[in-house]
DNA sequence: CTGCACTATGAATCGCTAA
DNA sequence: GTTAGCGATTCATAGTGCA
């Protein structure tokens, strides 16, 4: 089988035009979020965000496959004590505009969020995972992300620190530990639509990283062996570098050309796999980031 | 110190008439889904949620006290395979016409929720709190909902790093006993927004209960003692049975005489308590739900 | 190889000051 | 008035180093 990685340069929304129609079965990409500081990578305002958005998820509807996905990371910033409403607003106009339908909302946890304090509200920590498909038809691979309950009950367990049994404990009156028993009942289950997830600590390469483990769930979820991914806003190219190590074809836009340049050095555009057995493919570790100034 | 408890039957929308502005602390309510308990009200059609929602929270701001809060228990139904946009419809038209502050969007992370399996998508284990405020400062005593450190805050008190060191000599300047009392208080630390609740399993008696830790958590964080909560649809009257356990006074509306006339008879409308110390409430038992058919 | 101690830092937010 | 810049605040996780 031979895996193919094409890593672009350019804005996204012209790069986008170049790619063929129904040829993509997964995209995801976290964007830039708004921002009003103007000197951050993208700089859109949040009253913008909408409009500079709609013509490049008009793009991606277009080389999206019938049965594929869209998977959009996102999560409104707080402008003068308040949550922005930009992110609604583009699931409303992306639906109304475009006929994208808004097919389900996943939650990632992010554990470790940033710290802080303020009068007014407690640390943000979890982020929007938006599913976005063109049919009511498309496909899913439910399977592949099942969790065994056997070994997960088992390392939850060990892992469970005291903090998580007794805040646990303390806020649920009954119900919460008597179900471990049934857990084990069943080798394997469906998860749900909340992820936990730690953010990865060592990312000096791009601001904006989300964990490996993010793309890779989605990945399995959407995907099969010899698909095709894309990222339009790649950054430090995660995605992609997920993509080829779980055999999937990818493909990434990137805007700017110093990352533009670290992932295509770091990527082999053409990887060649014998043929083996389904989702066979080698856990092999986690690149080494590099670093970036 | 007395208590009272109103329980009140009827259209909230009429109802909320009744009362008087700016005197509500925090109103706590999980509203009727659309197209959800059609028996009750009616079974509000998703495409006009948002007009049959907007006479309702415009009442909600008259009577809230300009520091009060108002939290929204709410989440989106799938109608014909895709997430129904009428919460986020909502939270707009409350923002622009009203003129609400959409201040968070907590989750309520389900971690039992309902079991069942679909060829399109997982288990719904999440729903949205999300917080309205009237003006940019509200009352909101965080101290009151710290949970337990990690682990980690052990081995971390004993040495503090270098890191931590330098960090902190930076503001030893400005604040004087601060840090001190920060440092002793480390046992604790702040919650984040997102609160990790199991469903409570034996409510058959209304369909869209939720577990009394829910509003407690909330009474909590935005209301002390003495001051006053509201639920417009009370339903079996969880916030009301909470609110008076935590010694505050509380108002419940209820169109349904079945469920009204149950949550009279088991609360008491007016308590005593002695004069005792701030937030001592006894930590009573969750009274047994009456079965209703 | 396991385990413990220690370090670094992450898509943050508020409030004040300066321009 | 309005906006931009900066300091202060804060906690869970992964990685490194060493016994």
């Amino acid at each position: 089988m031979e895996i193919k990685t094409d890593i672009l340069l350019g804005d996204c929304k012209e790069i986008l035009k170049t790619l063929p129609d129904d040829s993509v079965d997964l995209v995801f990409t976290s964007p830039p979020y708004a921002d009003q500081r103007k000197k951050t990578y993208g700089g859109i305002h949040p009253d913008r965000y909408v409009e500079w958005f709609l013509p490049i998820s008009a793009e991606l509807k277009r080389v999206l496959k019938p049965t594929g996905t869209f998977i959009l990371n996102i999560k409104e910033k707080v402008v003068n004590g308040e949550r922005s409403t930009y992110v609604m607003e583009l699931i409303i106009e992306m639906r109304r505009q475009q006929g994208w339908l808004w097919t389900e909302e996943f939650i990632w946890h992010k554990k470790n969020c940033y710290p802080g304090k303020w009068p007014n509200r407690f640390r943000d920590s979890w982020e929007r995972l938006i599913q976005f498909n063109k049919n009511r038809q498309f496909s899913m691979y439910q399977e592949a992300v099942m969790v065994p309950m056997g070994d997960w009950s088992k390392t939850r367990l060990k892992n469970l620190s005291e903090t998580d049994k007794t805040r646990d404990e303390s806020k649920v009156g009954s119900g919460f530990g008597k179900n471990i028993s049934n857990w084990l009942q069943r080798d394997m289950a469906y998860p749900t639509n909340v992820l936990h997830l730690a953010t990865e600590c060592n990312n000096k390469n791009h601001s904006a990283a989300f964990p490996e483990g993010l793309p890779e769930w989605f990945i399995k979820l959407f995907t099969k062996e010899g698909d095709t991914v894309l990222d339009p806003f790649m950054g430090s190219g995660t995605t992609n570098f997920v993509a080829q190590r779980m055999k999937r074809n990818s493909i990434g836009i990137e805007i700017m050309p110093e990352y533009h340049e670290m992932v295509e050095n770091e990527l082999k555009p053409v990887e060649l796999y014998l043929l083996d057995k389904k989702d066979s493919y080698a856990p092999t570790e986690p690149r080494r980031r590099i670093e970036l100034r």
